[in-house]
DNA sequence: TCAAAAGTGTTAGACTTACACCCATGT
DNA sequence: ACATGGGTGTAAGTCTAACACTTTTGA
């Protein structure tokens, strides 16, 4: 008896990119998306990702698309899950799929310096196209998590500069789970959490200068990875 | 210019299957091992597994591999994580691995019909040999995933028979957790989740009899998956 | 009748939520 | 001076944890 290969099982590694963008009223979450330039699904858009190389690891491949998408890095990357349906694709493809987020300042710094990367677009996740694939599902998926795990580490900040104002984190929140929060309490509850930590600098614009925060550089400990 | 293929890197499922075995005191959480026959490794133990097949999707391949292990099927059955590291294994294996709840009558049954098959030993999950591969963290990331659920899911009554007693659904608690819960304070919170319904039934034996319990059909909808 | 588990009741504290209110700035 | 967002105070409601107490059985 002989186990049967699987040798032509390939392994893509996909990933879905989020990022803010600045919209008339309130931000967006949105993520790029490629325009597929060949068969199956040409022309439509799917998310970024490759072939997994026989000598990079899975993070390292996903890190590798990403910056091939965006020429950045994330502040955050992790793994969401593997798809592996049978007939998720004409050929039989397990992709891996990450999320990742970007800092929306390094984002725009990026598409002022690069005018528009060919094939790569940036869309609302609530309103998003027909995708190819099951990257639908996917970007569902992944979403779900953002919003869950906003609501218990402190992720929302890698969407952020490194430091800002208690009104702009609590923005991200309001942006990502899609309701509204009580300033007060937010700021409360935030900064009675140890991470967060007051600088000496203020925010001055239209009204009363706000308090510039960072987080402190100590690990999140409400979130683990497999590893350690 | 050309995308290396990845035809060399193989793909493997495997699966930490949970039940619970009574012990002298209280019950502990186990898991099956199989020995290796073969290098790389050959005689260690290892999580129960095997090659993903051309034909089969990743969660029929789990539930192949865990019907070859221990002639069972799941009460739960969910997907861990997917491991890719380069340097894993000798070759390039990508293994994709679930986690399992078996309920614990069905094992003994099981047991006692069988023997012992070969090759095949629960084990302890806080008293392991050292495994095969990276198979202890990865046990290690199963258990911090169950106890992590338990505490926000349903999941605690696949371990155990259709009905049971509130006590035992504790116990169950108190094994996973590895922590005293009071048996006051988790009626309540469990006799106002709505989920779970008494039978006419009652469990007689040593002390006052204890009423008899099962979970109502309905969805858990405290967890979801990748698809809906 | 007594030990032990089943099951009920009660209370103190923590945490959440809503909202009234004062503060500091640009216009 | 005033509109606006920054920031503080407070009280009601909910949730949690600890534990005293009553009930029902087997031995």
């Amino acid at each position: 008896m002989h186990t049967p290969l699987n040798h032509d099982i390939r392994i893509a590694v996909s990933t879905v990119i989020f990022s803010l963008r600045a919209r008339t009223e309130g931000d967006s979450l949105m993520i790029p998306l490629v325009k597929r330039t060949r068969d199956p699904h040409d022309g439509m858009w799917a998310l970024p990702g490759g072939w997994l190389r026989e000598d990079e690891g899975l993070e390292d491949a996903a890190s590798r698309t990403l910056a091939e998408t965006t020429a950045l890095a994330p502040t955050w990357l992790e793994q969401l899950y593997a798809f592996g349906d049978v007939e998720r694709a004409p050929t039989r493809v397990v992709s891996i799929v990450y999320w990742a987020l970007l800092r929306s300042d390094h984002v725009e710094a990026q598409r002022a310096a690069d005018g528009a990367p060919d094939n790569v677009e940036w869309f609302d996740v609530d309103d998003l196209p027909a995708l190819a694939f099951d990257h639908n599902a996917i970007v569902e998926y992944a979403v779900w998590r953002l919003r869950n795990k906003v609501g218990y580490s402190r992720i929302a900040a890698g969407l952020l500069p490194d430091e800002f104002t208690l009104a702009e984190l609590r923005s991200v929140y309001e942006t990502v789970l899609g309701s509204r929060l009580d300033p007060s309490n937010f700021r409360r509850l935030l900064e009675g959490s140890e991470a967060l930590v007051p600088t000496d600098s203020f925010r001055t614009g239209n009204h009363r200068p706000a308090q510039l925060f960072r987080y402190n550089a100590g690990p999140d400990l409400s979130t683990r990875g497999p590893i350690a």
